[in-house]
This record gives structure tokens, sequence and C-alpha cells, in this order.
DNA sequence: CATAAAGTAGTAATGATTACTATTATGAAT
DNA sequence: ATTCATAATAGTAATCATTACTACTTTATG
């Protein structure tokens, strides 16, 4: 599926660069328009190639957050609540022990996304 | 962003008999090939529509696979491993307390979707 | 330097989902 | 039962993130 980089290309440094300075998580169309600040012409599936090695061989982290990938300089791992009723995303601070469950399944482990389902405060106190 | 439902169609009630008769995960396209056997003319537009609002009321459940929506007749809670190498997504046999999370977190929870982030046994023992 | 393979730019295609619009069906009030 | 406002539908077009394709360029290496 991914492939694996064999080269080491200005493109990839450039997308490297700007996963790993952001303090946020970061889409893929954020990463392409501030690599075009420093190369214009770079494309944008230049960028998702980059991207997607870069996660293959673990020097960057991808979640999905709604229907966006979003990337992250390092391992990362939430909980968020999806409203049935209103579809919108919460973030709950809850953690899961990923040591635990490594230790559970015998699986080496990053990070996770937990996604709780069910019905936000707002949309449960009108009673819908 | 979802509607609720104020009037009982026989296109929600084709939809809403769909997703009980089966007993696997079902896709929004899938729903549609069969309801067009008893209703030639359904739209996949109506179909959506029906998953979503009986997604609301809570009659029926819904998760992400991979890129596509699945519907269930039942709360639904799954974990699995997202291989970062090869990109696949395996079952995991891997149970969270849901109650738990519901008293920690003083949420009303209906399912869970973990999905762990790793490498898959089979890239694992490929040293990529 | 030569050369094969990997990477890139630019563009087109994909595919699940949503939006739009004219028409039809529904349910509450008369 | 008939009327009537409005919710829902069919059919189609549009979105939009992501991937695929192709001709050209760059890279690593003998």
């Amino acid at each position: 599926m991914n492939s694996y980089p064999t080269r080491w290309t200005k493109q990839m440094k450039v997308v490297l660069d700007i996963v790993y300075d952001g303090k946020s998580p970061i889409t893929a169309d954020q990463v392409y328009g501030l690599a075009r600040k420093q190369m214009p012409r770079i494309s944008l599936g230049t960028v998702y190639r980059n991207l997607n090695r870069l996660v293959v061989s673990g020097l960057i982290s991808e979640s999905k957050v709604g229907t966006v990938q979003c990337f992250y300089p390092h391992p990362y791992s939430n909980t968020h609540l999806e409203c049935r009723v209103c579809g919108r995303l919460y973030s709950v601070p809850f953690d899961l022990s990923l040591h635990q469950v490594a230790k559970e399944t015998g699986l080496t482990l990053d990070g996770y996304e937990l996604r709780l389902k069910g019905v936000c405060k707002e949309c449960a106190s009108r009673c819908i």
C-alpha cells in the first residue's frame, strides 16, 4: 500500500520539517500551503506521497479527525466523543495505558485513537 | 448536522429492516442494493438520509471501517490494529469496559471504536 | 560519465458522501 | 374525508480529500 522511502529528496525534507515544526496537528493541504512558500512548484501529490512515506518509516504519525488525515511529529494518542445526534467531535480527558494494551495483545504499538460513541451533554439536555 | 426523523416513511422502514436483518456490518451502498430489490426507484440519497436519521435516533449504530461508514443494528464496539507499514486493518481481541469509561468520564455511551496504531506482526518480521 | 530506478509536477480520475430542485407523500387541522 | 403546509423523495450534480497516471527530472551508484 504505502511505499518505503529509499531516496532522501529536498521535497521530503521540506515536508518533514513542516510537520516537525508544527505545534498542532496539520493536514496534507496545510503542509502543501506551507511547502509552497519554500518550494513554489511542489505538487500536492508529492506532499501526500512524502507524508505517507514518513508515516510508514515511523518518523511522523497520522490520525483521522473527522474525514481528513492529520499529521503529527510524534506518536499520538487521543480520545474523542462522537455525538450521534449533532455529529460533533469532542476531546475527552481519558487515557488508556498503551503499555498495558501492548502487553495484553502482544502488539508493538505507537499510539491509539479511541472514539467513544454516544450523546453529548448539550444534546442529552435537549432531551432529543 | 443530522436531522431527526419526523415522518415514518416506507423508505425509512425498508432501510431499517435491511439493517436489522443483516448479520454483519453493512455499507450504505449495500443497503441501497438490497433496498432496490423491494423498491426499485429508491435513491441512494434517500438511503443515506434515512441511515443517518436512524443513527441520530439511536435505532441503529454506525462506525467507520477504513474510509467507508458501516451500519449495525445494535450498539457496537471494536478494536482494530492499523499497521502503519502495510496500511492493513486487523481485528484485535481486546475489550474495553465501556461501563468503566462511562463512569470515569461521566458520559452516556453506546459503544466505542479503538484504533491501535503500530506495526503488524508480518511487517515487523520483515524487519522493515 | 552513464544508466537504471526512484521521485516529481501537473493533471485527471476516484469514490463515498452531500447538496440541490422539482415533485410527491405525510399527518394534523379543518 | 379533504385540505394544506411541510417534510421527504428521486434523480442528478457537486464536493472534496485522496490516489492514479504520465512524461519528465533527479538521484545514487558502478
